[in-house]
RNA sequence: GAGGGCGUAGCUCAGUGGUAGAGCAAACGACUUUUAAUCGUUUGGCCGAGGGUUCGAUCCCCUCCGCCCUCACCA
């Protein structure tokens, strides 16, 4: 490495003696390689003059005549140096390239007896270079760890594959977007460094305001805020940005990941699966060209409605446990433990049953692959949510599933001021008894409410999760450019 | 947090209780239509880090670091 690396400066200390700067400010380029390829056949022919520019990616030298590959960011194309066109001198210059090295190449287009299309060079000019070796030309880059650390290296090594990924992710958001716009949505920004943390059950990243001299916590949900804009006399509003969790990272969690929340007055939680369900088919269509996609060799149709099945009922099914028939929370730990489940003591019904959905999401595979709601869940994990009409320990909440990953969370939100004091109380409480991850009162989003709220459906969606589904990708790593990783051993 | 796997040249990977190999990349040479060009020659490694066992460790053992997988936890 050291000695390639050297070699590379040599060269770059024999092309400034040529007077050549390796690294100019002025470049000059007639098309992208993709215009030059979709019209190749009435653009080629000895009268064209063309200049590309790109990487090097691939050089073949064949002693007085040259092939190489460039890559710009429309796609990759054969270049041809003849030594006949370009004199002894400005042909032996080209040992002074390296595959790396951007170039721009003057020429005109042609077709190699091989059927290649390729611009025939008569002058390039080197536009900078580069002075590390690039991956492996035929295997790319294939260590998981140096693709995520050097993304860079991974978009050069593995080309299309890599970009597509990202590309999906941009188009999935800016779908989103369009749906929510087109929608009479409007899209606003709030803190992301917040007095108070809320919105969510999670443990919050804190950092410090050196002037005001006190401590702000990063962001864990939009929620509370979007709420205090529906007071405020909006009737839709959406936010689509990072939320940071002091959690576990794994395939579907990173510490700071990409949330859209959107809250709609006069709407309860029906009115939100449907939006889900036709947002996320109008992504698909606008992403993958369908409504009907594979994640992971299943095929998945997103075309509405999606089938509701109550919480505790798919519950019932995949764990064989009946909720409602074990109405305190030591006769639901009994159950869970005599059907060979864990029971944490301390936890109360509400996160029983919570981890009872997650028993039921790993057996309900593959059958919960397809896109749903899961509905109605316990009131103790949802203290931001409105009581279930009907059921009592019941909230009118749900969640979106596609592909077997957890898509979002949406409720009606509750508007009764004193019941959300209560809730905020109970949560206090559970805090109180070492719940780190209970929600903290927020005194002034109550207030908010007591000035009054209408009613309002509410949603958030994990936009990584949806790139997930829409890319075809199985791990949350593979759809954050930089994920979070841990130090390097020279950090 | 627990268990399992992995870490060898810039990249992709072999390999062994007697201190290392291939292909690509790099260097030198040959070649004026190649396509992962070909052919010849050459260079390249604290075998993740630190301890231990051993006459001797890249290999066996322990600790640590990093990555992956499964489980637990959280979204």
């Amino acid at each position: 490495m050291a000695d390639e690396r050297e070699a590379r400066l040599q060269r770059l200390h024999a092309i400034r003696e040529k007077g050549i700067n390796p690294y100019p400010n002025n470049v000059e380029r007639t098309h992208t390689i993709a215009e030059v390829l979709a019209h190749f056949n009435e653009w080629q022919g000895e009268n064209g003059d063309f200049i590309l520019t790109g990487r090097l990616r691939l050089i073949r030298d064949m002693g007085k005549a040259a092939f190489a590959q460039i890559e710009d960011g429309t796609g990759r194309m054969q270049v041809f140096f003849r030594i006949n066109d370009l004199g002894e001198e400005t042909y032996k210059t080209l040992k002074l390239l390296d595959i790396g090295d951007f170039i721009s190449a003057r020429g005109y287009l042609f077709t190699t007896r091989t059927g290649e299309r390729t611009l025939h060079v008569l002058e390039y000019h080197i536009l900078a270079k580069g002075l590390r070796p690039l991956p492996e030309k035929f295997h790319g880059l294939e260590d998981v760890e140096t693709r995520q650390r050097k993304r860079y290296l991974d978009l050069i090594a593995n080309g299309e594959e890599a970009r597509t990924i990202f590309v999906t992710r941009s188009r999935t958001i800016s779908a989103m977007r369009r749906y929510l716009d087109e929608h009479g949505f409007i899209e606003v920004e709030t803190p992301i460094l917040q007095p108070l943390y809320g919105g969510a059950t999670a443990r919050p990243f804190i950092t410090h305001h050196n002037t005001l001299d006190r401590d702000f916590y990063m962001r864990i949900a939009v929620e509370l805020y979007l709420k205090r804009l529906i007071v405020g006399g909006f009737e839709r509003v959406y936010e689509i940005g990072r939320n940071f969790r002091n959690e576990g990272i794994d395939r579907t969690h990173n510490p700071e990941f990409t949330m859209m929340e959107c809250y709609q007055a006069y709407a309860d939680y029906n009115d939100i699966m449907k939006l889900v369900e036709e947002m996320i088919c109008s992504i698909a269509v606008e992403v993958r060209g369908s409504s009907r996609i594979t994640f992971q060799g299943t095929e998945i149709d997103l075309t509405p409605p999606w089938p509701r099945i109550r919480l505790l009922d798919a519950i019932a099914e995949f764990t064989g446990i009946d909720v409602n028939r074990f109405p305190t929370r030591e006769s639901l730990a009994a159950e869970m433990r005599a059907n060979g489940y864990e029971a944490d003591p301390k936890l109360g019904r509400g996160r029983l049953i919570d981890d009872l959905k997650g028993i039921m999401l790993r057996k309900g595979i593959p059958a919960l692959r397809q896109a749903l709601f899961l509905t109605d869940y316990p009131i103790d994990i949802s203290p931001l949510a409105k009581r279930h009409t009907g059921i009592p320990g019941l909230t009118d909440r749900f969640q979106p599933f596609a592909g077997g990953l957890e898509l979002g969370n949406a409720f009606t939100e509750l508007n009764d001021p004193l019941d959300q004091r209560a809730r905020f109380e109970d949560q206090m409480r559970q805090l109180a008894q070492g719940d780190d991850e209970a929600q903290v009162l927020d005194e002034d989003f109550l207030e908010a409410l007591e000035i009054g709220m209408p009613p309002t459906g509410g949603l958030g969606i994990g936009i990584d999760r949806l790139v997930m589904l829409m890319a075809d990708q199985e791990s949350i790593r593979d759809v954050i450019l930089f994920p979070a990783m841990r130090k390097m051993a020279n950090e």
